[in-house]
DNA sequence: TATGTGGCTCGGGTTACATCA
DNA sequence: AATGATGTAACCCGAGCCACA
């Protein structure tokens, strides 16, 4: 059984409860889930058009995704692989200085040339990108403090190598990694070890900004937001799905506490008809000219074997079809237990139900 | 036209690390 | 200082879609 959940904008339908529907619609709207989330109407073809052109590094296998990602950045710039141990450099300004190219530090299988830090690191499964060897405490310092620098959302706090070289077309981003002792030390043995990036504040929100705007990125924005964030594509990505999974998750939470609550009151409804019902039977037992009096029956639905209450003098309802009855006003209304302020959801299908009574009493 | 293949992205689940109480 | 809880970056895997041969 597949239970749609949705929550927002009661207005528009739910368009994900089949399979390719929900694919269509993740592309076109973002995410099924509609709460707070953006359209994302540039997309879809968009995205198609631009991914046999744009080779950015997106897969989620490591190993494609360094060559991807080398593959991405040797186009730009041709890339010397750094054979000798690399000597801690002080930051300087990127105008000056070539930023190193996390790409050779991994991605050297596309070249076929594995030797020095990135043998050692190629050959460990994973390759994982937070594993450049660490910079000096001194450069760790700088790379953190350097996040608050200049323009809140154009940061600099990439690790660059002074090669001497311009490089104009490359890539700004290269490494961005707050170092941890623990893993300076691993990396240092040759050991895989993750190392965890900490995004700052400001990359953070910037993130979440784009995020409001379209929850899925298509290669251009990627790529835009990896450089204006100095971040590699591959953490983009990364943290777009991370935080798509964040909200789905919050959704559901979301829902299942409304799920609950619409449970308790369907529960006290259905205590409430229970002893309407018996009432009702109790007076019928009790006055047997009682059925004309207040010209209410009890009828049996065929199908669900449930006893509903309708109204003589109007048509008994008894399909889901029959939107015409007459309910006396003065009739107390049942409670709804998905009034409008709710979330938008359907637990049931946008279809009506097969069936339903009308508890209309006089 | 149908089919196989490779690339890409996604969601779901998991792991590993950083941070905090 | 040690420790458990929590948040999250990064990873793995399978599925779906698309382009291409």
């Amino acid at each position: 059984m597949e239970l749609g959940l949705s929550l927002g904008d009661a207005s528009k339908p739910v368009g994900f409860l089949t399979k390719n529907g929900a694919s269509e619609q993740h592309k076109k709207n973002g995410l099924g889930f509609c709460m707070e989330l953006g359209l994302n109407t540039n997309g879809g073809n968009q995205e198609l058009a631009e991914k046999s052109h744009e080779n950015d590094g997106d897969d989620d296998d490591d190993d494609d995704q360094t060559s991807e990602d080398t593959r991405a950045s040797m186009e730009n710039t041709p890339i010397q692989l750094d054979l000798l141990p690399r000597a801690p450099v002080p930051r300087q300004t990127p105008s000056h200085l070539q930023p190193l190219p996390w790409s050779s530090d991994n991605g050297s299988s596309e070249n076929g040339s594995i030797s020095g830090n990135v043998g050692l690191r190629a050959a460990a499964r994973g390759l994982e990108m937070n594993r450049l060897p660490p910079p000096p405490p001194a450069a760790a310092e700088e790379v953190s403090s350097a996040n608050s620098v200049g323009s809140p959302f154009q940061m600099d706090f990439g690790i660059y190598i002074n090669t001497g070289n311009e490089n104009p077309g490359g890539n700004d981003v290269i490494e961005t990694e707050r170092v941890s002792s623990r893993a300076s030390d691993d990396d240092e043995n040759g050991l895989n070890t993750r190392k965890k990036l900490r995004l700052s504040k400001e990359q953070s929100a910037f993130l979440e900004e784009s995020f409001k705007e379209h929850s899925t990125l298509n290669p251009k924005q990627k790529l835009a937001l990896a450089k204006q964030l100095n971040l590699r594509p591959r953490q983009v990505e990364v943290w777009f799905q991370n935080r798509r999974a964040r909200t789905k998750l919050k959704q559901t939470e979301v829902d299942c506490e409304y799920l609950k609550r619409c449970c308790e009151t369907l529960t006290e409804e259905n205590r409430r008809l229970h002893k309407e019902l018996q009432e009702l039977r109790t007076l019928k037992t009790s006055n047997p000219f009682y059925t004309q009096l207040p010209a209410t029956t009890l009828t049996m639905c065929p199908s669900c074997e449930r006893v509903a209450t309708t109204s003589a003098a109007a048509p008994t309802i008894t399909t889901a079809n029959a939107k015409t009855s007459t309910i006396d006003s003065s009739t107390p209304k049942p409670i709804n237990p998905f009034p409008l302020s709710r979330p938008r959801f359907y637990p049931f299908s946008q279809t009506p139900p097969p069936h339903h009574h009308q508890s209309a009493t006089s």
